[in-house]
DNA sequence: ATTATGACAGACAGGTCTGTCTACAATCAA
DNA sequence: TTGATTGTAGACAGACCTGTCTGTCATAAT
């Protein structure tokens, strides 16, 4: 059975999903349309008309366009952890350079082409009850949180935990302002009040 | 003529329209559903039913439902204004402290049932492009830098320009963590660090 | 008394929404 | 060859979307 030989080989994603040239067209198309135009704006005709896609493929890789939705988000995620991961890593900077470089990192992307703000606070927005959807935004901020702590620990933050989320705080008004306000400069002004923060810290 | 005579006494909006009992019950209506649930999984149907008024009536007095929701948009940042105003100037605070007062006024917002973010933020992330909506958005990011900018230069901060940029990266970034993550605490982190700010310049 | 206004109820058009279904083609393994 | 899998094409259902329209009624100014 071919699954058994994907998942065998290593080539089923982590949610289980064996790889498919369809799947991931329906995916790539979604994630853009979703987020440079909103989730609701978007119908699932859309998607398939602008991935090549049958209908029927798309439901038959996704139940529903709230699983769509919330495997946009979960790709969104995973692709920022690595991101930020490899990129943290690579510049190889003292712990305390690192939660700074942060906000450059995310710097670099409000000034990118297409920019419009935070994948999960706009799904959040859209999304109010509990849900499939809910549950991916839940767990990015998790993740986001942790890298904070993680770094501020690292460091030897007094009240990582507590600095946890004031810097995720911050990080989040960086975006909020770049996205609302044009000014991808915010990103500069939170590092400087995070590097303030680590200092007292 | 009556509209003459609503606009001779005084009776007429900012906007132009006159005091419509239908008008009050629709804008009021469209509110509570538009912040609870959303803008685009919000139809003007259930505007109508909710609101016990005729399709015809709403269209009367809003040309079509991106209207109706720079409407509700006007009107919440013009509510905002009048709190935040009202607030600040019968607490008489000291201008230093009417900055951090700021916090612990939304910080009160986070707390209270129903309350689901920023309502610009929110609107935000579903109207991409320009219009309406964007321009009512940004006039009322203009009113919250303004505010900041205002208190900033009567606390005598250096830099109060670029230091009402800061506090409403804070701003923002408080409601979105006390939105995301459920924690109304964040207004008092926020106010933290911007006493920490304030002390700086 | 007449006229104007505002609001009511609700049908209607034309389109889009999500989701299901049937039928057919291509690939590949047994 | 046969059968399983995966994909394509597109009709279809039923609900909902925005926006227009007809017609009725109550109120109130002239």
């Amino acid at each position: 059975m071919s699954v058994m030989r994907a998942a065998a080989s290593g080539l089923a994603d982590q949610a289980g999903h064996r790889p498919s040239a369809a799947r991931e067209r329906i995916l790539a198309t979604a994630s853009r349309l979703f987020y440079s135009e909103g989730i609701h704006a978007v119908g699932v005709d859309r998607v398939i008309a602008e991935s090549g896609v049958a209908k029927a493929t798309l439901y038959a890789h996704f139940t529903s366009k709230e699983e769509l939705v919330a495997a946009y988000l979960a790709q969104a995620s995973d692709e920022w952890q690595q991101w930020m991961r490899t990129s943290l890593e690579r510049a190889a900077l003292p712990p305390g350079e690192s939660v700074l470089a942060v906000f450059d990192l995310v710097g670099e992307r409000f000034q990118a082409p297409g920019f419009r703000g935070c994948p999960f606070i706009n799904a959040a927005a859209e999304f109010p009850g509990p849900g499939r959807v809910t549950e991916r935004i839940d767990a990015h901020r998790t993740r986001v949180r942790d890298l904070f702590a993680g770094l501020a620990r690292s460091a030897g933050a007094a009240g990582p935990e507590s600095l946890a989320d004031t810097l995720t705080m911050l990080y989040d008004g960086a975006m909020i302002s770049a996205q609302l306000d044009g000014r991808p400069a915010a990103a500069q002004d939170a590092r400087e009040v995070a590097r303030g923060l680590l200092a007292a810290a």
